[in-house]
DNA sequence: ACCCACTAAAGTGTTGGCAATCTTCAATCG
DNA sequence: CGATTGAAGATTGCCAACACTTTAGTGGGT
């Protein structure tokens, strides 16, 4: 009998039902900016909150600092991770890298269908971009991206991928947002797709980890606006 | 008061105490073979031979799971998993390209005494190599690599290697161990040290990735070896 | 006013137990 | 004889309570 559930009922294919329900609870807070950094999560309060237990909370807690989102200290608890300016810029460089090799995987191995499949992304983003529709062109942009590296066919590189822009995504003061320059960056796309295309995989490489790097250029100068 | 414990009393850093002590202790059972791959792992059996509650272990459970070395299923527990060659390959391909990287940040950033250090490293391997000493050559080789990580300076993609490298030495079945080579193995550390002095990022980045390649194909090698 | 010991409150770490679910295996039916 | 069903046994998911640690607050001494 499912007794009432203050949480969305997700069955989760993850382990434990109401820990992977609270993992995400958890996760949303933090992208809305709930449980901003550094503040520490109280256990039992959390678990009234969402009508369960201490258990689940605690596991979802874990599985948040696996993810790097919190760090947990003995006897004290789970407190909400800082990003450091550093470790954004590691991160950057680190899916610079794994863009390059998976755009230059690509290069060799992309089929028709997913070929015609980013290309449309890259129109849709063209067409945001013109429009100046930003949240359009960051969502599709999001997309293009994790549809490249699913396409590489390497599950590892993938799930790192996928980790670290989630870092990203959740730890980053909203404020920091990376202003997009959304016809350069579309602009790179091209290039991108153009090197896959030619089966050049060395040339699709450098150009896809360029573009990598000049999306950390561009947070850098949006942190450097910023603080002016 | 230290109550009598199964375990060795690791104080860790890590959040909890025990679950960390059982972590540990699961992590050294599943790489001395004691729990095999698809073995499930009984949660009360384990926790009572280890003389702790469920607790515990559950959480060691789930931070194995994460760290993907067990699978778990709801309602059904956490399994050991399999290695798949695959994967195995996958996770070369991707430790290669991250050597790639941290070789070229070398080239351009390694101080003297981290030059000296790593070249010491690569001496002792000559030795063990002329010696015949594989565990040693073995044991150097594995702390070279993790030098050169630790010297480039980019936590995430040092803790991404050091997590993709013990899944593939926990999980890798013992006969599937690479045939070392150790003498062209280590010819190739040469290279590397060279581009790196030559201060060439470029490419220190190309004889490091082919490294991590070459050390992909020995490990294909010696499953074809092993299968005939 | 400042510092230190002491105490109480808050919060985490751990435990054992209950309900729900899955597995096993024998009896039953086609 | 093979497939099915259903109850017993085993195991997980979840919860409430206990034990220990940390922290905040209080009072006495200097």
């Amino acid at each position: 009998m499912a007794q009432r559930r203050l949480l969305a009922t997700k069955p989760e294919s993850d382990g434990a039902a109401l820990a992977a329900s609270v993992e995400a609870e958890l996760e949303a807070m933090i992208a809305r900016g709930e449980l901003g950094p550094g503040q520490h999560i109280n256990e039992l309060a959390l678990a009234r909150r969402l009508g369960v237990s201490r258990g689940p909370v605690r596991e979802a807690a874990r599985a948040l600092e696996r993810m790097g989102l919190v760090t947990v200290i003995l006897n004290r608890g789970a407190f909400v991770r800082e990003l450091q300016i550093d470790e954004a810029l590691a991160i950057y460089d680190l899916t610079a890298v794994l863009l390059g090799y998976v755009a230059g995987r690509l290069a060799t191995s992309i089929s028709a269908a997913q070929l015609l499949e980013l290309q449309a992304h890259v129109g849709e983003m063209e067409a945001a971009a013109q429009a100046g529709q930003q949240d359009v062109f960051f969502d599709t942009n999001v997309r293009f991206h994790k549809l490249m590296f699913s396409y590489a066919g390497n599950a590892p590189v993938e799930a790192v991928y996928l980790a670290h822009t989630r870092k990203l995504l959740l730890l980053r003061r909203r404020s920091f947002d990376e202003s997009p320059h959304m016809l350069q960056s579309n602009g790179e796309h091209r290039e991108i797709m153009d090197a896959i295309l030619s089966g050049d995989a060395e040339l699709a490489r450098q150009v896809a980890e360029r573009h990598g790097r000049a999306g950390r250029t561009r947070f850098l100068r949006a942190i450097a606006y910023r603080e002016a």
